[in-house]
DNA sequence: TATATTTGTTAGATAAGTCTAACAAATTAT
DNA sequence: ATAATTTGTTAGACTTATCTAACAAATATA
């Protein structure tokens, strides 16, 4: 049986694996709230169930029976939060954290039960897609906004960050997912953002715009 | 922060209380699947938190603050059933073991919107009262129908045991919740009962009979 | 390139929750 | 009332997931 605590490092493992950077010790213990050793010790024992791959010294790669096992997960998450945005109400801002725990239910009736009543849903409430019951994802291509071209118009379809300060933000400024986004112009010092909304003018900060998803 | 096992004592400890046998390191032992020792030494634990009074050799009590603890649990249970039923769509004899995992979720917020999508509930699917906000419970004044006179008609009001066993086998021979059962006859020796639901007569054995809680 | 800094590893400790083996108290039966 | 049985307790071991302290490798800096 699957510990809750496996279960999470599968998980950021696998999240941390889609960055360029790749999996180290030092980026699973921050992502994970939990000391070096830690870290250490348990992708051992991940080592030795052949979830993970690890050579001393060298970054984490899991397997494929590892990345089948972090995608469960992953959908649960994802179905999870759509099920609270539309089926019990929820805003976009509220569900990360509640998902987090739901997740790590065993029972795969009640999932299949939110995926019928969901219809096979793709995607979760901040855009990212839901892997299907056999770890498959739909292909996405999405650019960051930080590096779309002065005066293209994108779509906002998904966050790399599902924080409720982040979506609270967002909410605020008036921008919401599958929103048009024009991009006005763009500071080369800091990549300060102006941006067309809704035919409203905002201007975002460069770390707010490598946060947003377009395509 | 209280683990999960501790929960289960609580909740498993508030459960036998109810019994007039009360709660013993043997019944604990059957009812959570653990060894006696165990038993033991987590009720040590939980005397020395204040959740439960213990002397050595005699049962187990909650305290307030306990009892508190764990109608708390026994309320994120019910809720949940009735969620799963109500708003899911499950049947009555498929949430019992769903509950038991997803009553050990701590986000408040979860259940408070439960409780507001059904309306502040004050039953379970399995006719079960579900304490509120503050642990208040509606006082109910049930009998089990192997104790009814014959030629009394009674309402099924709630079931002592909420196992997809037991209540599929009601389902099948037409026994479901808030049915008018009328007594027509009682086996002395072994409580055999002969009953009539919906005009229809069935026989159902003492053992079922002292599961079924009537009005 | 040599040194300093950052990152990763090993060793050993701790807490929670479980177990088995051995024993003691309480209860039941003779 | 004594013996047998059941029930409860103590002692000590094990596993999981965590920690701190000490050290080693890799990387960055002077």
């Amino acid at each position: 049986m699957r510990t809750l605590a496996e279960e999470n490092y599968l998980k950021a493992i696998y999240n941390l694996s889609q960055n360029e950077t790749g999996a180290t010790a030092s980026k699973l213990s921050e992502k994970l709230n939990v000391k070096l050793p830690t870290i250490n010790s348990m992708v051992n024992k991940l080592a030795d169930k052949e979830l993970v791959e690890y050579k001393k010294y060298k970054g984490f790669i899991l397997t494929e029976k590892g990345k089948k096992q972090a995608l469960e997960v992953i959908r649960k998450h994802r179905l999870t939060e759509l099920f609270l945005v539309k089926i019990m109400g929820f805003g976009w801002e509220e569900v990360h954290d509640i998902a987090e725990e739901v997740e790590h239910i065993k029972s795969p009736l009640f999932f299949e039960k939110m995926d019928l009543i969901l219809s096979n849903p793709k995607y979760d409430p901040h855009g990212a897609p839901i892997p299907d019951k056999n770890g498959k994802l739909p292909k996405t291509n999405l650019k960051l906004l930080s590096n779309i071209e002065i005066g293209k118009t994108v779509r906002f379809v998904a966050v790399s960050d599902s924080s409720s300060d982040f979506l609270s933000y967002l909410s605020r400024v008036g921008i919401s997912l599958y929103s048009s986004i024009e991009i006005i112009d763009r500071e080369v010092f800091d990549g300060l953002l102006k941006i067309k909304v809704n035919n409203i003018t905002t201007t975002l900060s460069g770390q707010v715009a490598e946060k947003i998803l377009v395509e």
